[in-house]
RNA sequence: GGCGGGUUAGCCAAGCGGUAAGGCGGAGGUCUGCAAAACCUCUAUGCAUCGGUUCGAAUCCGAUACCCGCCUCCA
């Protein structure tokens, strides 16, 4: 199994710390907003990780951080009149929401930053301690970055070399240089009701120094793997390689994975251009939580991905292939293995699909060559008459390989009597040759919401 | 200015030196009383452009063009 690790520009085998367990820490939502579906892209290509390690083998320590106190939080919370903790916790609430919506395994633990606070003192104390962070006269407390030569091994860049060309925004503080950050913020007044006492005053935490102490916190001072979107790379996670390195002497993290952004119908999502969307816009507009799912995954996850309604409508439509031999495979697997004549031979495809699908999972999580290959079975598979047997072997294979993918398995929807007394009756009407009279059958059920396939095995209804 | 990514059919998208996966859409067919659905078949002599290396290149090298990301809060 190979990843992308940021950290080396490279493919690397995935040898795991301490086999068979695998600690990941993501980066979580700042929870001030709904999730926007650029959020969302990033939990899912995190889960597809998650699941797919799961189902090699390994026992995955799952941790995700919710960043409950920084600098938007506590603007909107003003203009709200709410406490922090009733802001976040909605938000938070909503959140989870959208990740069962998307099927997305919620992370074993999920700390707040504003639970860990002492362990936030504690860590600065440390760094304080050894000579890479002071305070500064206002009792906030920066990381000195000249402290920790290997700065900028993540992002591979030399801060002397950038800081001339780029924009630069002018220090409101008291930092000795540029591009120290805070570890902590001393209070202000527009920071209302929102602060913690420490050894340098109230105050609150920096934004980076949280995850930090998160994912040390509960996965210890080294672990597997640590992702977030492409942005995070710096600062964010540069700043957290100084921390965490500065502070425990012992490498932090051995495979950074990072997700590419996506554009919305090619366009970087925005606001002001109509195309900004959170989960609960695309729901309102009659997209299911699986097929969204399905858009998000179904490209690789550092290619950027141009979401869009077509892409939508695509997965819609793959998703019902799918379904439509899954619902088969398990009429063929109920029928009674007595009365149904086997085939003269076994169903043998082509190509072995469990590993057709692991092998292009094991290379960098290629979904793209896992769903052809489960596409090329599907084909195979539709111009052969399977026999109960076979149909069941599938559908335990399918099962498992949906332990990756998590689309679900779809179930033959219930068919209410009268319904089925409908179709039964039009049948009779066929079967009489009275056309007329079947056909306002169909238009009745169509009414209520039923379509009618006439297959050589009968007819069957079938919802809108 | 620094660093990085991309350009494959109408759309999305694999491919990692051996002669273009897959999905959507489209066309044809099977089935059907007619439909619908489903299924099957077909759908890139060519992979931004120009050179080069090689028996062989979408794949490697060098230019060129266009697009994008990060360098500031950000998935």
């Amino acid at each position: 199994m190979k990843f992308y690790n940021t950290l080396t520009r490279r493919k690397e085998d995935f040898v795991p710390l301490a086999p068979p367990r695998v600690g990941i820490y993501t980066c979580g939502p700042t929870v001030y907003n709904f999730a926007h579906i650029g959020n969302l892209r990033a939990f899912t290509f995190e889960d597809l990780l998650r699941r797919y390690l799961e189902y090699k083998g390994f026992a995955v320590q799952h941790v995700m951080n919710i960043t409950d106190v920084e600098d938007k939080i506590i603007r909107t919370v003003r203009e709200t009149g709410k406490t922090l903790a009733e802001f976040t916790g909605f938000y938070t609430a909503e959140f989870f929401r959208d990740l069962d919506t998307l099927n997305i395994k919620r992370a074993h633990i999920t700390p707040r930053a504003t639970e860990t606070i002492p362990d936030i003192i504690k860590l600065i104390e440390t760094l304080i301690a050894r000579q890479h962070a002071y305070v500064a006269d206002d009792g906030s407390v920066y990381y000195s970055i000249q402290s920790f030569p290997e700065y900028g091994k993540l992002s591979h860049r030399k801060l002397d070399e950038q800081l001339s060309g780029a924009r630069v925004k002018q220090d409101e503080y008291a930092k000795e240089q540029m591009a120290d950050f805070a570890l902590w913020k001393a209070w202000n007044e527009d920071d209302g009701p929102v602060k913690w006492p420490s050894p340098w005053g109230e105050g609150r935490p920096g934004w980076h120094i949280e995850c930090s102490v998160m994912s040390m916190k509960h996965l210890g001072p080294s672990f597997d793997i640590h992702c977030g979107g492409e942005d995070l790379v710096f600062p964010h996670h540069e700043d957290e390689i100084a921390q965490s390195e500065a502070a425990t002497g012992k490498p932090f993290v051995k495979y950074w994975l990072h997700n590419a952004h996506l554009l919305v119908e090619g366009k970087k999502m925005s606001k002001s251009l109509g195309n900004f969307f959170t989960l609960r816009d695309l729901l309102a507009k009659g997209w299911t939580g699986r097929e969204i799912r399905y858009a998000l995954l179904s490209c690789h996850y550092r290619d950027p991905l141009n979401f869009t309604f077509d892409g939508l409508q695509a997965a819609r439509s793959a998703l019902q292939r799918m379904d439509e031999f899954l619902l088969k495979l398990q009429a063929v697997a109920t029928t009674l293995a007595a009365t149904e004549r086997r085939p003269p031979e076994g169903f043998a495809p082509s190509k072995p699909i469990q590993s057709d699908f692991d092998s292009a999972l094991d290379d960098d999580l290629n979904i793209s060559g896992a769903l052809g290959a489960l596409f090329e079975f599907i084909r195979e598979a539709n111009k052969r008459t399977l026999g109960p047997d076979e149909a069941a072997s599938i559908l335990a294979t399918w099962r498992r390989l949906d332990e990756v993918l998590g689309f679900g398995i779809p179930t033959k929807s219930e068919v209410p009597d009268g319904v089925q007394a409908l179709v039964e009756e039009r049948q009779a009407a066929r079967k009489a040759k009275n056309f007329k009279r079947s056909d306002e059958i169909r238009d009745e059920l169509a009414k209520q919401g039923w379509v009618i396939e006439d297959t050589p095995q009968g007819p069957r209804a079938k919802r809108k």
